[in-house]
DNA sequence: CTAGAACCTCACGTTGGCGTGAGGGTCAAG
DNA sequence: CTTGACCCTCACGCCAACGTGAGGTTCTAG
């Protein structure tokens, strides 16, 4: 298929999908003209990188994650590089967890006062 | 404390001291030559900065966040960008699960069929 | 009083993931 | 055989969160 249907059903934009290729994540075949033909599973696979891109991965990562899309074709160090990411996330949906509790603990307090503030029956100890 | 000690103590540049200020996430004093003179309590807060900044908000969301970090007075419309903060962020470590199980799930499924290819024993089905 | 560390204000550079023309081929329909 | 939709390759623009001098003042130790 083409280019564009491809941005279509992926949901993402012409130049995203060649900018993946400069990347090295796409390899589209040529027509003799040139222009791009991809095959119908690149949409999903575009659909993953969204996923992963949204994930705070980088192009790079995504390219060491490609042998492993793609065929299961991983040396030893490629899978090392696999769990290196895979941590890096799990770390990283650790942080924002904790972060989230901070903000929630944050809203919380809030709120009390707020309502302290409207509620005049509240014997106030800080404010 | 001077810009200094604050941007050691905290783990951050001193540009990015002022850089936040630029934001208006901060808003030192100054001596009559000019010099920025921050308070004990900055430190942490600079540190609460960065833990959003890591969890993927903006300045421009952090900064809807400072008034009740600062002293909890916030009005009925900044809770509720609170809130609608809180939940973007909820939803995004939602998303980030999901996609760190997918990455766990083609990690698995690459161990699998490297550990085929290693044990000679395999009848592999695809390759 | 002087050196050097630390501070100040511009203001341009960097990285990533694209957006957005410029300028020009290509392909199906009428 | 021409129109219009879609494709191509440069190549500069953009935004965020700082990095990195340049060029100059201020503070502090000896």
């Amino acid at each position: 298929m083409k280019i564009g249907e491809v941005a279509q059903r992926a949901g993402v934009s012409v130049r995203a999908l060649r900018y993946y290729e400069e990347q090295g994540l796409l390899s589209p075949e040529r027509t003799a003209s040139g222009q791009r033909r991809y095959t119908e599973d690149t949409v999903e696979v575009v659909r993953l990188f969204q996923q992963f891109y949204a994930a705070g991965l980088s192009s790079r990562a995504i390219a060491t994650l490609l042998p492993c899309v793609n065929n299961g074709h991983t040396t030893t160090t490629q899978r090392r590089m696999l769990h290196a990411d895979r941590d890096r996330l799990a770390t990283r949906v650790e942080e924002m967890t904790h972060t989230l509790h901070r903000l929630d603990q944050l809203i919380a307090a809030d709120e009390r006062s707020a309502t302290l503030a409207e509620v005049p029956e509240g014997h106030h100890h800080g404010v």
